[in-house]
DNA sequence: ACTATAACGCAACTCAGTTGCATTAAATAT
DNA sequence: ATATTTAATGCAACTGAGTTGCGTTATAGT
């Protein structure tokens, strides 16, 4: 019957359908963003990669690659900045100093890792680590419900340890 | 019984008395580092103040409005990393990407902090959230004491949760 | 005291990110 | 459907933190 529907109707029966129509278009609405191509790319390549965190430079070589526009640098900040403070992206900097940018992951998964500040190398804590890494996945997940219950949102963890690993601190005649 | 001592432990006496005389003398040279006054004056300025980080710029200006010698942008940047290497300071990336440097701590402590993506606040974690804490706190001192008995040097942990916190979810029309 | 080399200081450079402003294109109102 | 509003874009110039090269100085070991 579509006579029958008012104006009013039709409008808010479009909108609707332009939202539905693809999921990172409504994920956009839903957060108040406008549809623009560079957000859908943006977006999109985050979220087909889940727990895949890119540098600025990484995700626009990776935009301009796969789309034919080669997307301004400054834009992308700018598009990050608006993901990030809506909560649909992670943040985090890495221990040489630069940003990396994850879709926000659905579940809190706690990875404790090692960062050597002689060596630099940066690795997840494993092996006899185990035991205390899924220690701190367990009370990471329970301060995550309780900030949750207080209304934050997009909620994730970063648990690192940093010092001097056992090869560097051999090497070196560390006291 | 002066003359009676050969002059190899004439030299050993000197060695100890020179790198005893001041802890912070006889840290550097633990660490095999050499005792300059721009060594000095940042080690001494760091232990002085425990649990509390400098930026680059904050310690050159501490030290240079301390003393009597301005210290070079790059030599302190050096200074730093000599010391970071050997276990004797510890380097943070702050949530603004800039690196935070202090004392390395003789007991670990953890105070797992919130980093807000929307308003870049940055706090402890506190009140409600206590319970979590500590619960963190206490696995990660067992992942530190796992790390310990692996001969890692001068170990230190940091838990960072991130997202959007209550207030701001609330003012954005958060999904 | 002599020598080797760690540490210093200066200048120039790189890299990640920011700011201002004019232009374009979504979203909303008519 | 068209006009209007304002979010988003693109360019150019800029900033701040950290790095590299190189000649000079001062500490540690002989």
């Amino acid at each position: 019957m579509p006579s029958s529907s008012s104006s009013a109707d039709k409008r808010a029966l479009a909108k609707a359908a332009r939202a539905a129509a693809d999921p990172i278009d409504a994920l956009l609405a839903a957060h108040g963003l406008r549809r623009t191509s560079a957000a859908r790319a943006v977006l999109g390549c985050l979220l087909a990669t889940p727990d895949t965190s890119y540098t600025h430079a990484q995700l626009q070589n990776a935009i301009s690659s796969a789309t034919e526009a080669p997307l301004d640098r400054v834009t992308l900040y700018r598009l990050i900045d608006r993901l990030t403070q809506v909560g649909l992206l992670l943040c985090r900097v890495d221990a040489s100093r630069v940003r990396r940018y994850q879709a926000m992951p659905t579940s809190v998964r706690t990875m404790p890792h090692f960062e050597c500040q002689s060596c630099h190398r940066d690795s997840p804590l494993a092996g006899a680590l185990q035991a205390s890494a899924s220690d701190l996945e367990r009370a990471a997940q329970s301060a995550v419900e309780a900030l949750q219950a207080l209304g934050y949102k997009g909620l994730s963890m970063d648990v690192a340890l940093r010092g001097v690993c056992a090869d560097c601190a051999s090497t070196q005649g560390l006291a």
